[in-house]
DNA sequence: AAAACACATTCGTCAAGGCGTATAAGTAAG
DNA sequence: CTTACTTATACGCCTTGACGAATGTGTTTT
């Protein structure tokens, strides 16, 4: 029931392997995406489409904000393979950097003026208790 | 070193998943790949070059013909989900197909008359000892 | 109701990629 | 050397998709 093509186009794309590497197990608001991707809304939301297309994410309105989060695919194989490509993005030297920035961004409203009131990501919340 | 978006680009094709599935482990024939998918020679060359330029293929010519294989990435988490890949496949009604007429192919020459002649793959010089 | 905000979608443009047809390149056989 | 054979590439055409800019949609605030 699952279509490899289409999966693997959703992973061929630098932008939307950034965006999945940020969202990791987590659900994340989108104005953080774009704050920490630097490229622009019109854009990152195009991708995010996309990627709710293949089947690979799924969104959740929160008021005005929209939280992004990584759906497994029911079939066995595809999560998978999933599961082992999000594990390897964590490796790359950009991508970790994205994910530093993602901390960084939570914790210094100063340099990021507008994510101020921005709803804090999950891991975020975990790590301030 | 090694490019995960020029990688899934690479595997979000139909044609070169259903290449990749026929290759398995073993080097095959280019004319074996062009009379089990039907799908006319120059589509089958073109997807082959872009394998090859992905890095996920290699070729290794024998007179006339060419044998092509799958060569695992340097890179441990691409190489890891290229085998998942492969054996994802594998579990696909069609991929099966797939492979189930390259065993027939190499034993009905009747049926296939463009490849009389043509080098056995591996796999059915094995099963014939 | 109007304004502000967060996000989605549309539009026009452009590059990448897929396909069939024709042709080139490399090798073996006559 | 010419021919036949296997595979690769070039060409023209078309579709998909990526992008910025502008606009639309849904929600909250005043």
């Amino acid at each position: 029931m699952f279509n490899p093509e289409l999966f693997f186009k959703a992973l061929g794309d630098k932008t939307r392997l950034r965006l999945l590497n940020l969202m990791g197990e987590q659900e994340i608001c989108v104005c953080y995406l774009v704050e920490i991707l630097e490229q622009g809304q019109p854009k990152i939301s195009r991708h995010l489409a996309y990627l709710r297309r293949a089947g690979v994410v799924e969104a959740r309105r929160d008021g005005k904000w929209m939280h992004y989060r990584i759906v497994m695919p029911p079939d066995t194989g595809a999560a998978q393979i999933l599961r082992q490509t999000l594990a390897w993005l964590q490796e790359e030297r950009s991508m970790q950097a994205d994910r530093s920035r993602l901390s960084k961004a939570c914790c210094s409203p100063a340099k990021y003026v507008a994510l101020q009131g921005a709803p804090l990501p999950v891991s975020v919340m975990l790590e301030s208790r």
